[in-house]
RNA sequence: GCCGCUAUGGUGUAAGUGGUUAACACGCCGCCCUCUCAAGGCGGAGAGUACGGGUUCGAGUCCCGUUAGCGGUACCA
């Protein structure tokens, strides 16, 4: 019988979902579906400090809105503490860990990273010390704890030897047992630390691939030993390589802001299949040319062997707000807004309206058509569906700005103050107000009057949306309709020669 | 410091077991289309594969060294 795959995201509760999570989060259910085995969600809130609900909630949310739908939980270790307890404490009776009454020394988070690798150092230098508690008979040991004397529970760690395990990303892994100092299980104070709950939790859990952030790849062979001590089957291992920021830096919540916060990409108009599909490819491909990859084709072919090893680079520009993220992540979700259908892109679309006050509730009955044709016609030099709401505002509200660089180009020649009105009177006369009838007129009017048609056709774009760029005018005199598209034009035409 | 991982254009990636001028996508530039901007089509610039040594008839691919970046080194996760 082969045991069926189980899988697991594990984020700490300590900030919202960021991009690095999501991928994580993306691989490890990506692989559950190829295999028709169980995504689980553990939430490890042991940190009670630094957890918090909201942050719950906005990992949930975020995963929710990627449809990374988990099979199982989601589970919040803090449930297993005595689990976790019990199982250090069959450890220390069985002789494999120890009680180190060696009193806790007094660190203050500020220097915090300096003070280990300066420990490490002297350390390394000196070479290690033996603890003194490691070989103290266990009778005794028993006694002082239970006389109230305060002790952490540390791990015996082989003195000599090779510890082994085989990455499915990384390949082979070898570390010297005297590298690893004894870890502490369980501190002081009774609270079980993060080497041994992920391994008590995953044990119990039956996780047979644990998929995780490259950063735990040398800490792994400390939970192998975990796993061995407690005499439980070790599961596959696969390390992810980790996403950098621009300049090779580490992609942080706390820097990097809301750039790196899948919530961020839901709010400013992502299509979330099109991020999948680009986290997908931060350091994976699937080996040919292709980039454009369905969740079920990513389902289908997606393998931990080729996985990348070196780390991406998550490339945006803090300081442009047109590329405010990666530049072809917004041109791969633009792929994605013209390719899909119009139906699953309408409501999205729609929540942007909704949240930018423009959306009217007839668009859900007597306007939906004119909704889909306007969508269908803008589709194409959109990037995010948040444009449909900004740069596309005109189509759907008569408040809009006049662009003065529009202005200035199109509508500054003097002779257009009695073109544009006698423009706006044609368009008035017409019996039908087509795209095709719309352009005759105005052809017909230019050539009478002896100028280009782009002259008018140009300066009626800027007089209709206040943009220079857009779509093709007399479509745009269709969406508009003709009472607003006159009434714009006279508008307009007041502004010739305003700036 | 010590241990480990990584290294292909600006970015993301290709280049089965070493085999012709290192390929694709994004971005950039130009042309076509055209009433503008996109989209689309076509083309261009941009790396000789971090550096230095080997092995080989032949190395981005194998080996060694160096450098750089990253990770770990905690009674954090």
């Amino acid at each position: 019988m082969t045991e069926s795959v189980r899988v697991r995201f594990a984020p700490s509760p300590t900030g919202y979902l960021h991009l690095g999570g999501a991928r994580t989060a993306l691989f490890n259910w990506l692989f559950a579906r190829q295999h028709g085995g169980v995504f689980i969600l553990r939430i490890e809130d042991t940190d009670i400090q630094r957890s918090s609900e909201q942050m719950v909630q906005g990992i949930l949310e975020g995963m929710r809105w990627l449809g990374l739908d988990a099979d199982e939980g989601p589970f919040f270790q803090s449930w297993f503490v005595e689990q976790h307890r019990a199982a250090a404490r069959k450890l220390v009776e069985e002789g494999k860990a120890y009680y180190d009454f060696t009193p806790k020394e007094q660190t203050d988070d500020r220097t915090l990273k300096a003070k280990i690798v300066d420990r490490a150092r002297a350390q390394s230098r000196a070479g290690k010390e033996p603890n003194p508690f490691r070989d103290l008979p266990l009778e005794e040991s028993l006694r002082r704890v239970e006389a109230g004397e305060s002790a952490a529970i540390r791990l015996k760690v082989p003195e000599q030897g090779l510890s082994r395990f085989e990455d499915d990303v990384y390949g082979a892994q070898e570390r010297d047992y005297s590298d690893i100092e004894d870890l502490v299980l369980i501190r002081s104070d009774g609270h079980p630390l993060y080497n041994l709950s992920v391994v008590v939790d995953d044990i119990e859990m039956r996780i047979t691939h644990v998929i995780r952030g490259q950063d735990h790849l040398t800490n792994t062979h400390k939970q192998v030993l975990i796993y061995q001590a407690l005499n439980a089957p070790v599961p596959r291992f696969a390390h992810l390589p980790l996403i950098m920021a621009p300049g090779r830096e580490k992609l942080s919540k706390r820097k990097h802001g809301e750039v790196v916060s899948v919530t961020t990409y839901r709010d400013r108009g992502f299509v979330p299949d099109a991020l999948v599909n680009f986290l997908a490819l931060l350091g994976w491909s699937p080996g040919s040319d292709q980039e454009i990859i369905s969740r079920a084709e990513l389902i289908e072919k997606f393998s931990l062997e080729a996985v990348n090893k070196s780390s991406a680079i998550f490339n945006f520009n803090e300081k442009d707000p047109r590329d405010w993220t990666d530049p072809k992540a917004l041109w791969m979700n633009g792929e994605y807004i013209r390719a899909m259908p119009l139906d699953e892109l309408l409501p999205l679309v729609g929540d942007q309206l909704k949240q930018f006050g423009l959306w009217r509730d007839e668009y859900e009955s007597t306007s939906r058509e004119w909704l889909a044709r306007t969508i269908e016609v803008l589709r194409a030099r959109y990037r995010t569906t948040q444009d449909f709401a900004t740069l596309g505002r005109p189509y759907f509200s008569d408040e809009f700005e006049y662009d003065p660089e529009a202005v200035r180009k199109n509508l500054k020649d003097e002779r257009l103050k009695d073109l544009l009105a006698g423009l706006a009177n044609r368009l008035a006369s017409l019996a039908d107000f087509t795209h095709n009838a719309a352009e005759s007129a105005l052809r017909a009017y230019a050539e009478e009057q002896g100028v280009k048609p782009g002259l008018l056709i140009n300066a009626a774009r800027t007089a209709l949306t206040g943009q220079a760029v857009g779509p093709g005018m007399f479509e745009i005199m269709v969406i508009l309709g003709r009472d607003r598209t006159i009434e714009r034009i006279r508008r307009g035409a007041a502004h010739t020669g305003t700036l």
